[in-house]
DNA sequence: AATCTTTTGTAAAACGCTTTACAAATGATT
DNA sequence: AATCATTTGTAAAGCGTTTTACAAAAGATT
């Protein structure tokens, strides 16, 4: 394949943005000329890049034809590595996840008996989409990714895959480019790209098993020098004193208010609660006590998230999670808290707002990922 | 002036990054063929914009002539204000320092009896370069600034100066463009510009009267939704309970470690100290009480490096101050602290140095960030 | 001094894109 | 049905750049 013109280039990205498009929007959104644009989009219709479809634009005049991305152009495969689940989908050009299937799986178990069934499920589905219309795998972590060397590093949830090389694994089995991401960075991805798409700067805060953060800033993902960047939950608070983390350290946020840390506190508490799932359920039932714990766990992130805010000032900060839903005090307290300790400069116009997208977000993301790696090439989104 | 050609504006371009280089260095920079250098450059070279010298490269063959941006090309005018001072300078090209001249003031008399004064010397200052080789004038000030209206908002130490429209003030006396920027953020860029020109993620922390940081995330400044991202020194801390910090909150590290925290703390204790000098001369006479009140405040700056480092994963941390230099135990207790509590990724590859430019940095950062517009336009560097 | 290597200049052809100009298509308005 | 507004197509000329090819300059090496 001959390398595409740069006006293709330049034409066919306007599609990232929006989905359908008339001639006279092209011209504007890339500035190139009538002339050209018209020609180029003749030979992408031919090819069938690009698909026309009348449009109902009123205008006084003749009407727009208008055109739209031809979705089976390309196809993105997505793994995604979860604590107890993982997951094997298919996206087209447009993001839209058209394949879906989760298994279940203690991810600590370790690559060595996951791997496998990983590897046959995604080969499996990744061979029904045509050689030409490969665009990559898009694998998701629960961990701090090693951009540089396509591996995690030191996960504390993923025992035993420290070290594994995932680019090498994969590539190998599926002959084709994997980029590996972490979770938080997914689902950042995802609110950004589907829900808040004009943003410069937003914060997204997981909360889960762990606490973590995707961060976008100036329209990009911010990743860090190592991969480690938006390690929300390991700040450290000196009114936790004492209380041990699972990453080593103590006075972690997440050593009190990450959802394994809730779960043995309510255990010792005489609960018996496996999960965050059954933790929002106590709270939805009206659990006192499971509520007052929440929310000082909700107050200790509100304190990390504060300290994000005074330094990065984002317009918008998103917090993901099934507990964010499971009571309102959960967000109201996080709110008071980053309003009241974070700069008055900073918090004028900030709006704290809980996630749109649902359990399958970080899904979502890899594929808003991987659809980017078509419209941009190589580079970094 | 007609507009220029797209390649005469990248290959000027390229001399933002080296001082001095041969035709054959600006083709592979650019990606620009032969034939257009060699053309351009000439154009360029009759026009006085590039200067030609014989280099001294022994390559086996015919040496080559080595090209640089006439220094005198392009002048940017420097206002700067401090607390206790403000300096008027004047930069060329290359970001040479070329006129500095610094008065003593204090801020807090307000813009209605410091104005006037600042305006006359930058008015004569400026007027000496010709009409067409003004490109601008930055204008630095020691708070938040919101780059969208163009003022400071609520300045801790600029009392009266809030909303006080620096664009509208300096752009109708003088008639050309202004640019309005954090004193933190010119240290920040003076820094990466001039001493770690290569780095992607840079934490340049100010200590001073107060305490600040500049960001340098992906290669670019980043200033935040508001232009208040980089507040460290009001990450508040549980250690410090009841500690009340000039920006009305508590807590805050600021009110512990600021410079004028510190001042008051020392006074309160019997000694008559002023300002940051005062101190850093006690400590280099190995007086033990403020040592050890200087480390403690050291920890606790430590603690906030540490939850930036965490969240921002940057490869380098640069700590500016007069009190960094008074005692090795600063920095000593900074670092400990921050590999200590932050995340063993993020502090794997992590390196916290002193600063190299001195006092005058902020000067330097100003005509840095002028030179930029110069180079890449209006828009943000 | 002759040869080699590397840098630089120049001219001609080709390419991608823009500009300009004219024309046609297509639906709304009168 | 005639007119108008808007969108789209096409052809020709021009501009900036690249590619190709040939040549010259200038210092190092032999």
């Amino acid at each position: 394949m001959k390398a595409a013109l740069p006006s293709e280039q330049s034409l066919i990205r306007t599609f990232r943005d929006r989905a359908s498009l008339t001639r006279l929007e092209i011209q504007e959104a890339t500035g190139l000329s009538r002339v050209t644009v018209s020609q180029r989009i003749q030979k992408l219709l031919t090819e069938k890049v690009l698909l026309e479809s009348k449009s109902t634009i009123v205008s006084g005049g003749r009407k727009a034809t208008t055109l739209s991305l031809n979705p089976n152009g390309g196809f993105v495969g997505i793994v995604d590595f979860a604590a107890t689940t993982f997951s094997i989908a298919l996206a087209n050009l447009h993001g839209d996840v058209i394949q879906n299937t989760t298994s279940m799986i203690d991810i600590s178990d370790g690559p060595k008996r996951i791997l496998p069934e990983v590897i046959r499920q995604i080969k499996e589905l990744y061979a029904t989409v045509p050689k030409s219309k490969r665009l990559g795998v898009v694998v998701g972590v629960p961990g701090p990714v090693d951009h540089i060397h396509g591996r995690v590093v030191s996960p504390p949830i993923m025992q035993g895959w420290d070290g594994v090389d995932f680019i090498e694994v994969f590539g190998k089995e599926l002959s084709t480019p994997i980029y590996l991401e972490n979770d938080a960075n997914l689902i950042a991805f995802a609110e950004w790209k589907l829900v808040y798409p004009d943003e410069r700067d937003l914060l997204v805060v997981k909360l889960g098993t762990g606490i973590g953060s995707g961060i976008i800033l100036n329209k990009q993902l911010h990743r860090g020098a190592q991969g480690a960047a938006g390690d929300l939950g390991h700040v450290q608070l000196d009114a936790l004193k004492g209380s041990a983390c699972r990453c080593g350290h103590t006075d972690c946020v997440e050593s009190f208010s990450g959802g394994w840390a809730l779960v043995e506190k309510l255990n010792e508490m005489g609960y018996k609660v496996k999960n965050t799932t059954d933790i929002a359920d106590l709270c939805r039932k009206g659990d006192a006590k499971v509520i007052r714990l929440l929310t000082e766990a909700s107050s200790y992130i509100g304190h990390a998230i504060a300290d994000a805010v005074n330094l990065l000032n984002p317009s918008r900060v998103v917090i993901e999670g099934r507990l964010v839903n499971a009571t309102d005090l959960v967000l109201a307290t996080i709110k008071e808290v980053v309003y009241q300790r974070a700069g008055a400069l900073a918090t004028k116009h900030l709006t704290v707002v809980p996630a749109k997208l649902g359990t399958d977000c970080a899904v979502l993301g890899a594929a808003q990922l991987g659809v980017d790696r078509f419209f941009y090439g190589i580079s970094d989104s």
